[in-house]
DNA sequence: TCTATTATTGACGTTTCGTCATTTTTTGAC
DNA sequence: GTCAAAAAATGACGAAACGTCAATAATAGA
C-alpha cells in the first residue's frame, strides 16, 4: 500500500535524522553532554516521538555504533575484493588501507565505537542491536581470516602448529585498533617522538606479517604504495 | 604540629576510601551509575564533604585514572630493572610481563583507563590531574624508549634509518593495548576461533620485534619462559 | 570559658531521563 | 464530505542526579 510506504519511509527518514543530530551532538559536546531533550528541541518534535524510535539514550549510541560497524564492514568488503591484487598480501594490504580510510573519513563512528567498547551501556539496550554489533565485528575478522586462509592455501603463508589464521586476525586488530585510539586520544604523542603513527603503524604491521613469513616480504614489495593506491582507487582518495 | 598531621591524615585516608569507593562503584554499575549521591551516602559524610575533596564526578574518574597510570608505571619500573635479564630484549619481555600482570591483577585499572581515553571528561577536570596523567604516559613510553636505545647501543638492535626507537615504543603500546582492549570487552572472541588471546599477544609482539631483528630472535630464546619468570619472580604470581 | 576559624550538612535550584494521560492527526468506512 | 476509531505527537510530571551555599556543628586556641 501507497500509505504504508510513505509512513515508513518518513519513519526511517526522522530515524536517520535523530542519529544525524545525535552524531553531531556527541561530536561537539561529548558522550555525557548527549540530551534526549536537545535532541528532541533541535528536531522539531517532541520528546516522546524521540522514545517512540530509540528506548533510551543508550539505544541511540549503540544504533550510532551499528551504523559505523556497517560502514566499516563495507569498508572491509571493497577492499577484499580490490581487483588490483596481485598476493594474498595485497589484500591484506587492502584491507589496512581501508582501516586507515575508516578512521581518516568517518572519525566519529571511530570515536563511538570506543565509546561503546569502553562505558557499559550493554544492560540497557536491545539484544538485537546487540546482536548486530557481532555479526559486522565476526564478518570483518572472517574476511581477514578468509584472506589469511587463502595465504596458506597458495602457499603464501605457512603457520606453525599451534598457530591459526585467527591469530594472525587478532594481531592485525589489535596493532590497529590499539594504534587509532592512541592516536586519537592521547595528547603527548608528539612531544614523546612520535611524529607521523600512521606511518609507524604502517611499518610496524608489515614487520609483523613479515615474523608470520608472509610473501612477499615487505623488502620484496612496496606495500605503501599499494595501500595508498586501493585508498585512490577503491576509496577515491582525492 | 601534632594536630594538623593529624587533620591531614584523617583527610587522606578519607581521600582514599572515597577513592575506594568509587573504584567499586565503578566497576558494579558502570561510569553512569556512579553517582556522588551513592558514594556520600556509603561514606558517612554528605555530599558536600565528598566535593570538598573532588570538584565534580570527572575528578573522581581522573584521579581513579591517575592511580591506575601510576600503579602501571611502578610495574614497568619494577620489570625494567629486573636483575634477571641477560638481553635488552629480556629486559622488554620483562615489560611485557608487567603489562600482562597488570592487567590481570588490576582490571578495574585498565577499565578506568579505558574510560578515560574514550569518554569526554577532559574539559571539566584540573589540569594538575590530567597533567600527571601525561607524566605517567610519558614515563613509561620513556621507560620502553630507554630499552630499545640500550639495544641500539649494545647492537642487539638495528634501525632503519627512516624508523627511531619511538616506533618501536609506539608498535609495543598498540599491540598491547588494543589487544587488551579487545579481550576485556568482545564478547565474541572465542566463537571467532581466538581461544588463547593472551599467548597470540606474546607471539605476536615476538615476532613483531622479530621484525625489528631485535637480538636474540624469538626462535633462539624461550621469551615465554622469560615472561613467566617475571610474573613469578618480580610481581609474585602465586 | 568564649570567640574565631574550620568543617560538615542537607535542602535547594537545575538539568536530564523516561513515562503517560491528553490532545491532535490520520485513516478508512459510509 | 462526515465521523468514529486508530495512530501519532505532545509536554507536564516524577524521579534521580549534579553541584551550590547558607546554616549549623565542631574545633582550636586565647
Amino acid at each position: 500500500m501507497v500509505t504504508v510506504t510513505r509512513k515508513q519511509r518518513e519513519r526511517l527518514e526522522r530515524e536517520a535524522k535523530i542519529l544525524d543530530l545525535a552524531r553531531g551532538m556527541l561530536h561537539e559536546v561529548g558522550y555525557l553532554g548527549l540530551s534526549m531533550d536537545r535532541i528532541a528541541s533541535q528536531m522539531e518534535y517532541s520528546k516522546g516521538t524521540i522514545y517512540q524510535h530509540f528506548q533510551n539514550k543508550e539505544e541511540i549510541i549503540l544504533a550510532l555504533a551499528n551504523e559505523a560497524l556497517e560502514k566499516r564492514l563495507e569498508m572491509f568488503e571493497s577492499a577484499s575484493t580490490w581487483s588490483g591484487a596481485t598476493c594474498s598480501r595485497d589484500r591484506i594490504a587492502a584491507i589496512g588501507a581501508a582501516a586507515e580510510k575508516f578512521v581518516e573519513q568517518y572519525p566519529h563512528h571511530f570515536a563511538v565505537e570506543q565509546i561503546v567498547r569502553s562505558a557499559s551501556i550493554w544492560e540497557k539496550t536491545s539484544e538485537e542491536r546487540r546482536q548486530f554489533m557481532q555479526v559486522c565485528e565476526g564478518r570483518c575478522m572472517q574476511i581477514v581470516g578468509g584472506i589469511a586462509r587463502d595465504g596458506l592455501a597458495h602457499g603464501d603463508l605457512e603457520l606453525p602448529a599451534e598457530r591459526s589464521a585467527e591469530d594472525v586476525v587478532f594481531g592485525l586488530w589489535s596493532l590497529n585498533f590499539g594504534a587509532y585510539t592512541i592516536v586519537t586520544s592521547s595528547e603527548s604523542l608528539e612531544e614523546n617522538g612520535i611524529r607521523d603513527p600512521i606511518a609507524a603503524l604502517r611499518h610496524n604491521q608489515n614487520l609483523m606479517l613479515d615474523g608470520y613469513n608472509w610473501r612477499p616480504l615487505y623488502g620484496d614489495r612496496d606495500y605503501d604504495a599499494v595501500m595508498d593506491r586501493v585508498k585512490r582507487e577503491v576509496f577515491g582518495n582525492e
